[in-house]
DNA sequence: CAGCGTAAATTGAACGCCCAACCAATCTAT
DNA sequence: ATAGATTGGTTGGGCGTTCAATTTACGCTG
């Protein structure tokens, strides 16, 4: 294994283990120690491959959407070269963030937490900012087309990206998280008559 | 004053400390000592009215939402005596969490870290389970007089409770808060045709 | 009403604990 | 052989909590 390829490794393993420990056992317990212990990793590695502790965390915050932008990534190229059809843009954007693969209880408590201290670390404060101007424009690039107007598409997607939002943090404080189909019925109401899953 | 209004009093005090440091600094950095400064007591005295720092916090975290519960109580007795038209009742219960005057900022912050934490404290899960439970309770109220469908209605009920609770998320880390009638708007999408605000 | 005694309120310093960050020493792979 | 990866103990600081000392205010007595 190369030396960027390490590098690489071990940045992910930490991220992986800081979202798990966080997710687990709560921010304020989720100690550097506790974190490098969960990846199996000495305590101090964790200041080799990251500035500080907020440095790790904001890489975490990160790492609990990725998954999502990833989803809607792939299910526009599904089919290649052909133009995606509005309504299944639509569709792709709001499942890439409902899809229990995507938003997992882990994934859903750390982010959570970590939105939760957003107006506290200016890091977390642009994480989230870019989040969301990636969610409602991809929302609002499927809702135009469907809309026509552009006020009100552009309207509705930001209510809709609030309401997804809304959504992770029902996953993450309601034990059992959320019932399925409830998110996808949420949406509906919300986006109707556009959005008609399945 | 009496020995018990002077107990109510510092307990108050207290707890508005609590809500206004944790929502200026964050819970993380909101601690005994700086809670009491902000209340203009000395350190020492958190643990004469409080058994430790979560019983604190817990309280703080009530209080939040105190003022929602007020407000619904206070809209239901407008009219004493002739019983409240369903349509007005849902809308009280709406108002009730998105009026400016209850969902300010600093109570959005508090409450907001407060949830978040809701998983890792036995004390925060049983508040949030209560202030759901009675949140639900007074939509579904309304609701079943409106819809005819219970079953219909609960679920209605279940999910407008989600996306106030969204709202208030919002109100907490979008800098500049929520835009005026914002609120009313998602409510309006939600539960239309039922809920028509003014 | 004045004076006193007592119990509660309040203080602020001290204790024990734990954390993030640092670093000199050791290991490993090129 | 050398540069980077890794270790784990150390350090300085800050936290929640405790507590003995002090102040305050109420009730009782004469």
């Amino acid at each position: 294994m190369g030396r960027a390829a390490l590098d690489d490794l071990r940045r992910a393993e930490l991220v992986e283990a800081a979202v798990e420990s966080v997710a687990r056992i709560g921010v304020q317990a989720a100690t550097t120690a506790r974190i490098a212990e969960t990846a199996d990793l000495s305590p101090g590695l964790v200041h080799h491959y990251f500035a500080d502790k907020e440095d790790l965390l904001a890489a975490a915050y990160k790492a609990t959407r990725k998954p999502a932008a990833a989803a809607y990534a792939r299910a526009l190229v599904v089919a290649p070269g052909a133009a995606v059809p509005p309504r299944l843009r639509l569709i792709a954007a709001v499942e890439a963030h409902l899809t229990p693969a995507v938003l997992t209880p882990v994934r859903a408590a750390a982010w959570t937490q970590f939105t939760a201290l957003t107006p506290y670390r200016f890091a977390f404060a642009r994480i989230r900012r870019a989040q969301r101007c990636r969610q409602e424009s991809n929302l609002r690039a499927a809702l135009v087309a469907l809309e026509g107007d552009r006020q009100t598409a552009a309207a509705l997607a930001q209510t809709a990206a609030l309401a997804l939002d809304g959504l992770w943090v029902e996953a993450a404080t309601r034990e059992g998280g959320l019932a399925p189909g409830e998110g996808e019925d949420l949406m509906a109401a919300l986006l109707a008559p556009h959005y008609v899953p399945e």
